[in-house]
DNA sequence: TCTCCTCGATACCGATGCGTATCCGATACG
DNA sequence: CGTATCGGATACGCATCGGTATCGAGGAGA
């Protein structure tokens, strides 16, 4: 209205140019992955997010329908890129022990940011169908990769177990997940080579 | 609504007494273990847990000072239940695989409710250092019951292993909490056997 | 029976948060 | 250069929630 009157100033003149909408679906995206982790799903709000992002809730609330669909954006991303780095893991890697070394690697990083993320998407999981059924079909996922490679290598590099792929990926996932809920909280109680120990008592390799 | 007015009617009379104060505070824990667990504690109100209780918010901030100092109390109270729980379900077991049975038995017990509570005091732990000098207290306090019945045994019962019994206890409750974690959101991933197959494979009996 | 006092009920306040209606600068296009 | 459209900024409505001040019922003691 009449605010260009004395707007002469040119303190705010911005120069740079308006992001690209991709980019600032992606900010708002990185900076939601921090928040959330941070204080949680009910503990972040939307205005925090959208600051982390440098922008305000306008922006959030134009690219994502409300503060669950953001949720949700983020648990599909952050899911397609655990399974990713799990699959460019295991890329190259040629003998069994290396590739659940690798494995166990990716998968136990101490990260405390997504490990406290991925709790957040675990909880609402369990109460929310909708969340829920996006996270059960990620998590599957992520098993199923994992089993490939293991039963590949199963098949080549024969050992003696008891084991089929499809247990011992569960025990690789669950005992990963186990130990960094020890671990974040208490980082004394768990030494790190106790994965390793594990999975070499599970597997007898065969000279 | 005029409640006060028309209320003669005598089906609202309440013939006992004002309850005592000790059960007053035992039953808005009670009610608080399910509601928060259910809703979460940031998504959970004290009116809810009130209302859950039987009674109003008047009650809760009478007993407890603030809905941080209700959740503490929750805490230990559910903590040092674990606990006993856990040592009664070790009296009286007398050979290895059974105490170990049993005590995975109690840990994997599936009980959505406590797990989401867990999760919840897990994750204001990780945020929270007041709340993590207590959660840890107390974890470190289950890991030594279960690690002095294993030692015993370990001791009394000699097995072909290369494991400590702080080592197996660790490899125990964090595999129990990360097949939890599988199973809850998705129960059909995870079958009944792993927990025992794995213990078996970690230590050969020696006849 | 009368009085005091404990303690849960009630009403209310200030703060916060989600979602939305509207504004307006910048970009794209003719 | 002028105009239309896009999209983030701004302001606000409405609901909720934590915490508090106050009230009043009911049990205990004399």
């Amino acid at each position: 209205m009449l605010r260009g009157v004395e707007q002469a100033s040119p303190i705010d003149v911005t120069v740079r140019t308006r992001p690209r909408r991709d980019e600032v679906r992606a900010r708002v995206l990185a900076a939601a992955r921090v928040v959330f982790a941070d204080r949680g799903f009910a503990g972040a709000s939307t205005d925090q997010v959208a600051a982390a992002a440098g922008f305000t809730k306008g922006a959030v609330y134009s690219n994502f329908g409300s503060k669950d669909e953001l949720f949700l954006a983020l648990m599909d991303a952050e899911g397609a890129a655990r399974v990713a780095a799990v699959e460019q893991a295991l890329d190259g890697t040629t003998d069994l022990p290396g590739a659940l070394a690798v494995v166990g690697a990716e998968l136990s990083r101490r990260n405390t940011s997504w490990q406290l993320l991925y709790l957040e998407f675990w909880q609402r999981a369990v109460r929310d169908p909708d969340v829920r059924t996006a996270f059960v079909a990620s998590r599957r996922e992520l098993r199923t990769r994992v089993t490939e490679v293991v039963e590949r290598f199963l098949a080549d590099h024969p050992v003696r177990t008891g084991w089929d792929a499809g247990s011992l990926t569960l025990v690789l996932l669950a005992l990963t997940s186990g130990l960094a809920l020890e671990a974040l909280p208490d980082p004394d109680a768990v030494p790190d080579d106790v994965l390793p120990r594990v999975l070499a008592d599970l597997l007898d390799e065969i000279p």
